[in-house]
DNA sequence: TGTTTCGTACGAAAGTTATCCTACCTTTGT
DNA sequence: ACAAAGGTAGGATAACTTTCGTACGAAACA
């Protein structure tokens, strides 16, 4: 017998993980049926492939799910901001040895940031300000 | 006989094999045995296990190696800015859809961000304006 | 010179992740 | 009532990642 111990927060979604989570977050309890419908939108994937992947999600504590009903309904335990922080704490960490302003350096000096992006950053440090 | 063709940038480097760059990054080009006893300071990992990445990673064309000595010596093929440069980008686009803004939102309001930083990243926006 | 130390190469094994097949139950519709 | 459709559960499997044991050659040294 396996009891996972969740202390204070889930552990680190995977890459499918993730996915199925984007759905969750956007459409908020949805059923399997539904989240795969969503992710066929973007590349196939078998009906029960999505079923599997959202059960071992509720064993490991990162989904809730209500099977008062038989169209089971899965939504996430953590707050989407919570979970997205995490992710990017540890991002941080690993790769910005825990400077956030070293990352916005890189954002900053990196191609891809268009400048409609860097005005809108600017925005809101400016906010931040007072 | 499978050739690897990198096209314009490198497979996306795992865990393990973060590590290990991130080691390169610090120290420029070094031998196995030293990466081995740099990633011991962090946890215990077999010297044949660091060796056995390395060897994956050259495979993989994420490191160079010179083998003209016994010991050989390994490089990374990218720049650490190219290549975390890649990360981060994936990184904006699967969380934050591809809107950096919104990365430095969430940065903002994360309890982790120090008054400090804040004030760097501030600085560095200004820096920009001009 | 022989033994010990240090290096690479190779393969196997274990763990994790992702996918899907099959079985079986419930609901729906004819 | 029965067939079809749609649901869950539980392996099995394949790919990938990570780790390390074993073999063996080169270098260092007593």
């Amino acid at each position: 017998m396996e009891e996972k111990k969740p202390i204070n927060s889930i552990p680190e979604p995977t890459r499918a993980e993730l996915e199925i989570l984007q759905v969750l977050w956007e459409f908020g309890p949805s059923t399997v049926r539904f989240v795969n419908d969503e992710l066929n939108k973007q590349r196939e994937v078998n009906y029960t492939s999505t079923l599997k992947q959202m059960q071992i999600m509720a064993e490991k504590g990162i989904l809730n799910r209500d099977a008062s009903q038989m169209k089971h309904v899965y939504m996430p335990v953590q707050a989407e901001l919570k979970t997205k922080g995490q992710l990017l704490d540890r991002f941080v960490d690993t790769l910005y040895r825990g400077s956030a302003a070293n990352l916005v350096m890189q954002l900053l000096d990196n191609k891809k940031t268009s400048k409609e992006e860097l005005e809108e950053i600017k925005r809101l440090l400016d906010e931040l300000e007072k």
